[in-house]
DNA sequence: CCCGCCTGTTTAGCATCATGGACAACAGGG
DNA sequence: CCCTGTTGTCCATGATGCTAAACAGGCGGG
């Protein structure tokens, strides 16, 4: 019963959208090597591997960390939030069913347009939050959503992510992140 | 500037107190192969890393997660606690430089020539202790020393460990453990 | 001393990995 | 349709990991 470093593999490139080729391009190491690992036809020598890895970039320790069956839930619909409140005060928990969270909070709010820059950002840490008023654009990794009020999000933070005001009116989010960035 | 396998490899070893030969025998693999992961002569496989792991055992990941530069302090002189308390009360912290403590207490006494058992215990988490009255002989991994009132010990229960009273009074030992194995 | 047993290191040779390039399949545009 | 680009897979060859066995040094007992 050996590690499915292949499945692993494939399912980090999934992630971050890169096709084979583009990985291999960023990681200096040729396609069909990519492509024998994710087949599990050669068990890598960790140098190869880290080489990929960095690529992305990914360490090995994340990499064989990762929780590769439960792969997390990203985009929460209005009716997946959990109330946790009572009474006149209401406290909607974001992924509730994601165990051991990490984080505090942040009030935002977008100008029709605006974003948070032309690249996406990567930071260490989870983030996470709900849309309150307008619609924004969310993109994370190879996935992409447009979110509007009562609608919300979470994801670990070392994925490429990017946020844009794509309705007339202001948006307003509440959001949360942990190891505080700003 | 690549991961150093090799140390890494050599630490654990160490930790663990075993031969290059009685790591390869366990693992299935031949003693070269050790010594030349070791020297960093090779970028070994992650199958054979696997292979070589499982006989300590260890998973990849705990592997490439473990802090090699900061070998956790293990035993502590007299003088080494740290005096939290105050008045009355005198709690003197064990391990007080170690970040991210988890744990809680016991009082043990040893008669003369008692031990734990004839064979080393591992189990998850963390304990420490102080010893009150008479001598005690702690092994842990392949580390030994005789502990005397005011001296102390901390160290990860994953390593095997071994108390024995070697002297001719009762022992008593202020102790503690995370999470709770009794 | 010599012996046995331990330690880690080295080397020749074989097995496996990694490369560079060819290949088929699919998609969008002219 | 062709053309051009993408996708992932496959193959021959050179590079490297891994094994088996020999080697050198250390330590204790006869």
């Amino acid at each position: 019963m050996s590690i499915d470093v292949g499945a692993r593999l494939r399912g980090v490139r999934a992630i971050y959208g890169l096709s084979q080729r583009e990985l291999a391009r960023r990681a200096g190491v040729t396609n069909g090597l990519i492509s024998l690992i994710e087949q599990n036809r050669v068990s890598p020598s960790v140098g190869s591997l880290k080489k990929v890895l960095d690529g992305v970039p990914m360490s090995l320790a994340e990499f064989f960390t990762l929780d590769i069956e439960a792969a997390p839930q990203v985009f929460y619909g209005d009716d997946e939030l959990v109330e946790i409140g009572s009474g006149d005060v209401s406290l909607r928990l974001v992924a509730a069913q994601r165990a051991a969270r990490q984080l505090s909070i942040l009030h935002e709010r977008y100008a029709p347009g605006a974003a948070t820059g032309d690249d996406a950002l990567t930071h260490r840490g989870e983030e996470g939050g709900v849309v309150v008023r307008g619609r924004i654009e969310l993109t994370v990794g190879a996935g992409s959503r447009v979110l509007g009020p009562g609608e919300a999000y979470y994801f670990s933070s070392t994925i490429p992510h990017r946020f844009r005001n794509v309705g007339r009116e202001p948006c307003e989010i509440i959001s949360a992140s942990a190891p505080p960035t700003f």
